[in-house]
DNA sequence: TGGGTTAGCGACAACGTTTTCGTGTTGAAA
DNA sequence: TTTCAACACGAAAACGTTGTCGCTAACCCA
């Protein structure tokens, strides 16, 4: 086992200072073209390379990004990772990843963690005691010691800092205003507690797409879930009581559990009730029949977000002074698939 | 702003030295009660916290395990990444992910990254590229510097290290075995080309539970698929030409592409053919029907190799002698759902 | 008063870099 | 022979910690 070899071991068994080592392997003229030579072979065959944590210090920048979500285990999210590493990576960085797990203490607990010189700067999503509770204190204390933050999807007011999301009401309203289009009259929402932002927000779409075609809005047709796992009854005793002749559900695992309790009541979907989803995920795609849906692209946002940061983290170099925080739209769109149909 | 308050900031302020301040704040006896409280007062007005990488440089220990994975947005690895994270943070690690895609340079290239310092470790899973390639020099680089290495699910004997997999020509079996006990004698098969390991080993498996039941092994319901995009011509065409009375595919993708191969072509499923696949993602559990899978719980595959990974850690400090690596089996079963049925 | 103990603190090295600022040697010009 | 530049290199500081060692003053006992 043979340990990773520093500058100083190069110089030694060289027989130079530390300082001539350095500067050779970085081309400096101040060294002759003969010890350059030296040195550069040595550190080839030894295979020499900096060491990160020591570049870091000196730097104080550790190239790397810090990442904050509710779940993994999650497409979405999951689509989020994957744009934010591959920007990230073609710009040198790496992330490290923490799950809040939709807890507000673990939130804090990996941002001070993450915040004690581990990261450059933070990208997150914020949990949904965070949004239940509106403490945003550990995320103003981050950007207040001048550590970029750049939040996404689940976002806030209250704190001031880049933020990448999609316009979730406007998505809403469209696949609402849709469904209007092809006919129905009788459109169900099944949707979250209003402290999730983006339930909140698209119900909100919802609520506008039928007002503006002078659709009542019927209390008995909208389902608000707290616990996925305990839902199953309300949504049936939506379905069972007021017959709605569309659905549309804020999340694709709405969705999926819609289809699925109308299926059992004997409805067949899309010739008895039609249904659009959100997020186009694995769910959407896949299962039976495949869902209508509105697209939300997280390759494009995790990219968008890692690019946002790492523009600020490379332009606070020169100065910091122009605090012009920007939030960036996300396009969406309504992927048609076979759980709609025109009446 | 005020940036980050160091050791040597609240020596200044207090008028002492920075080893006094260091020693105040770990509560060391040689400090006097009195310049004790002085300083850790003044120290959580002004809250410190110790600087990540200035300790990382001195203890030479970064507490970050490096995860190195093909791809993120698939559900499994997903689960792993989860468990992963879950058993690190209980032990005060973080986790920092970088994805191959698949690709032997892309896993070369951030592996030597994370080596130089960035982690004190890998928990890793092959990229379809490498094991078709066979080269693992920079794993076994990795290993030689004395960095630990733990692999999960795509595995290779080249390379002596701990392994955390499940025993896949065992689940794949098993799977079998219940098809041909449940009356089925035309099986097909749906897998991935040879030098995906676990593709094989599944297909092995699949093998050896025909034999054992003197069941012939037919080439013209084997399908081994490299591509997922342009797959449903030769699925279709054995479906078709050698009427299997049940599949099994090796991933959930296989098995839910096949049924809605086989729904399109007016085979019921499970009423006509049967389907068993492998993963219990996202995609056996919502699909209709749900799909009968062997379940493979990356949560716990992934809790496990933390665990192996962070012992071998902690238990370096001692002496790193004994190099007893392990290969730890996470049983698997048989969820059975809706896609397959007794004859 | 002298010797020894101890409490309380500071200096310094070390971790691995990079970079600034010397410094000694050479060669050439004056 | 003197002077000066150019060349080639080294010493040292800095990043933020921790821990070892040494130092000073006070105190105790004989």
């Amino acid at each position: 086992m043979k340990r990773k070899v520093t500058l100083k071991q190069i110089a030694k068994e060289l027989d130079v200072s530390i300082s001539t080592v350095s500067k050779a392997l970085r081309n400096s003229i101040e060294i002759s073209e003969d010890t350059r030579q030296k040195v550069q072979a040595f550190a080839k065959l030894y295979n020499y390379k900096p060491n990160n944590i020591a570049l870091s210090l000196k730097n104080k920048k550790t190239k790397t990004i810090g990442i904050i979500i509710p779940e993994i285990v999650h497409h979405f999210f999951a689509t989020v990772i994957s744009g934010i590493e591959q920007v990230a990576n073609e710009n040198g960085y790496n992330v490290i990843v923490c799950l809040s797990d939709e807890s507000f203490d673990k939130e804090v607990i990996n941002m001070e963690m993450l915040a004690n010189g581990s990261t450059d700067g933070f990208i997150m999503s914020l949990s949904k005691e965070t949004q239940q509770k509106k403490d945003f204190h550990h995320i103003q204390e981050v950007i207040n010691q001048g550590m970029p933050v750049v939040m996404f999807d689940r976002v806030t007011n209250d704190v001031l800092c880049d933020k990448v999301i999609i316009d979730d009401q406007l998505a809403a309203y469209d696949a609402v205003d849709f469904l209007v289009r092809q006919g129905f009259k009788n459109i169900g929402l099944v949707t979250t507690v209003d402290y999730v932002s983006v339930g909140k927000l698209r119900t909100e779409g919802y609520v506008n797409a039928l007002n503006d075609h002078d659709l009542p809005i019927n209390d008995n047709i909208i389902v608000k879930i707290e616990d996925i796992d305990n839902c199953a009854a309300k949504i049936e005793a939506m379905l069972q009581n007021n017959k709605p002749d569309a659905i549309f559900a804020v999340n694709e695992l709405f969705a999926v559990t819609t289809i699925k309790l109308a299926n059992k009541m004997g409805l067949k979907v899309p010739e008895d009730i039609s249904v659009i989803g959100f997020t186009d995920g694995i769910i959407s795609q896949f299962s039976t029949p495949t869902i209508t849906t509105v697209s939300q692209n997280g390759i494009k946002m995790g990219g968008r977000a890692a690019k946002m940061l790492i523009e600020r983290l490379e332009m606070e170099e020169e100065e910091d002074g122009n605090e012009q925080y920007r939030t960036e739209l996300i396009d969406t769109h309504l992927v048609h698939r076979e759980s709609t149909s025109t009446l």
